[in-house]
DNA sequence: GATACGGACTTTACCGGTTAAGAAAACGTT
DNA sequence: AACGTTTTCTTAACCGGTAAAGTCCGTATC
């Protein structure tokens, strides 16, 4: 990739504008003391003047500031344009970043080596700032390697996944059991749950929790599946759990996120079921979606605009060395809509 | 933001461990003649030994290529995350630049001018190799910008609006007048159109073809809103189009996106109208939220995948010094589904 | 056997900033 | 007036690469 020859104005041309040499305009411009507020004026002016700013590569390059932050995300790209959750993640990232004067460095992987060779390479090659690592699994290799570098890392899942990096979270445990009680006391008796991809940490720890609230509760029955949080593959798994006769049949589903509970509605409807009266269905991550449907759909809510934003806060914090955390964000909070009732 | 100070090879170690000078690692690299197959060998042997690969910025300052593009999206940024269209879109971008082990520097913006300095700023800090330019309006700002400052650019936009600059573009005139023509074949002769944000150059333009075809159809209604693209407003829009008494009320609704087209739907059911018995629904985008919907709705399909990856290879051609040109992507192609019918 | 030439490397000068160390002027002290 | 301080600014080395210009050497040419 070559670039097209532009006439670049640099710190020198700056520094011989104001009559000063190019370490003093550097001064001026990251605010050290050592020089009179007259030529800091006539610094300023002359940059303006100039239209200059410094040139963030060379800055980088001589040893200060880094303000680009990195996020890999490892799923198939095909998948991930239909997952709200990313994009709304992505812009409370931003959010923040853009405070900061921060821009953000995307990159989809295949695998977690790709990941963990890109996050090396981007901060040995000086790229980034600081890291975003997401969608951790158990003995996930990225926190050993995050250490080994000291790359400044937030991890977004739960502390027992997340080893000593400092790590953001919600507690999905919590939030399962809710989920469960609230359907229990409903009057549901056989509970399913359509899982995500079961490698996925915060997967399991859903997974446990459900099957942890359901033997708490004496529930009759209670079945998990897990899929690629595709909304064909809700489809697929509220289909196969909804053929069973009725008896047997789960008389309330809850979803690993809102995309997979849509389909999970029109399963139910292409059935002949009615929802909430035969089965009721339950989403996650509530986006805007879920107040879009008929029924609308009730969900286990959860600001992830702000969770984004508290993650790159977070994140900032440990750039400017703050020791390791664990940063707990709200806990999502149910919200009732019309697609859950107690059951006939 | 300060870096943790990490042991970093550089080409020096390199250099000194294969007993030759950093020119010649340098050299070995780039693939560049000069340099004997032993000496490469040694070479690349000893970088693998350190674990050396080449420091992008150094690189980048020395003059050399550029592996970032920039995207700047001008949004709210709560907006955006709604949006599968973006979402899916990037991925495409992603998946032609990982081949290319190029990344993409992303950043949300709140207006033109600010994505205007931004850009600039991006270019002469030799932030990024070349950029990404969407959502254009009538005489954007962004055409005289980037070709002032010879930014290698690709603007995502039919070239009425994106002057000088390479485009790539679909022809969504053409598709505005299938969509109508197809409503009318099936007997409409009331129709509506939800369109998105009035600035937006896409936007007039689907807006005019709409108003031709309806003019050249002879119909007996057209109608025409605007929207900020929000399933809210999706909503709000049809719950207006649709209040009015039976014979004056559209009969099908054509939307410019898939969100607010399920918003509609839902609005449709909680008005007690029947898609499509009572009214036929057309969205646009058609991610997989078509196919997820009961009825499934019917859209003017589109690979917004494949989109962004022909906008990211008509990228690297501009790079590599490919003179201006416009790249039409397939049109939009009619996919009936449940929600279109003749009227009653 | 002197001359030219091409291949294989090395040297050196940048790229556009930062920063430690040095120098000149201004200031206060005795 | 001589002398230490401080303030203000300059110099020069460095960050980690690239690339043009040199150096050295073996060999083909006449």
């Amino acid at each position: 990739m070559t670039a097209t020859p532009t006439p670049r104005v640099t710190i020198k041309d700056v520094a011989a504008r104001a009559g000063v040499s190019k370490g003093a305009v550097s001064l001026a411009f990251n605010h050290k003391p050592g020089l009179s507020e007259a030529t800091r004026d006539r610094i300023f002016r002359a940059a303006r003047e100039l239209g200059w700013a410094p040139n963030l590569t060379a800055r980088t390059l001589a040893g200060s500031r880094v303000d680009v932050v990195g996020l890999a995300i490892c799923r198939p790209a095909r998948q991930l344009g239909l997952e709200p959750f990313y994009m709304e993640f992505i812009s409370g990232v931003e959010s923040v970043l853009t405070e900061h004067s921060c821009s953000l460095l995307l990159r989809l992987v295949r695998n977690l080596d790709e990941e963990v060779g890109l996050q090396e390479s981007w901060w040995r090659g000086r790229q980034i700032g600081g890291s975003i690592l997401v969608d951790f699994r158990a003995d996930d290799p990225r926190v050993a390697a995050a250490q080994r570098l000291g790359i400044p890392a937030v991890a977004v899942g739960h502390p027992s996944l997340t080893g000593g990096l400092t790590s953001v979270w919600t507690d999905d445990a919590t939030a399962v059991t809710e989920a469960v009680r609230y359907l229990a006391a409903l009057g549901h008796r056989r509970i399913a749950r359509v899982g995500g991809a079961a490698a996925l940490g915060h997967t399991s720890i859903r997974a446990a929790a459900f099957d942890e609230a359901a033997g708490a509760l004496g529930l009759a029955g209670a079945w998990q599946v897990a899929t690629d949080f595709s909304g064909d593959a809700g489809a697929r798994a509220t289909r196969s759990l909804l053929t069973a006769s009725a008896p047997d049949r789960p008389t309330a589903i809850v979803y690993d996120n809102d995309i997979m509970a849509v389909a999970g509605l029109s399963v139910a409807a292409e059935m002949g079921l009615r929802v909430p009266e035969d089965v009721s269905l339950l989403a996650w991550d509530d986006s805007q979606l879920c107040r879009l449907t008929h029924p609308t759909l009730s969900a286990m809510s959860h600001d992830v605009h702000g969770f984004g934003a508290e993650v790159a806060r977070t994140l900032f914090g440990v750039i400017m060395g703050d020791g390791v955390g664990s940063h707990p964000v709200p806990t999502p909070v149910l919200t009732p809509r019309g697609s859950t009732a107690p059951p006939r």
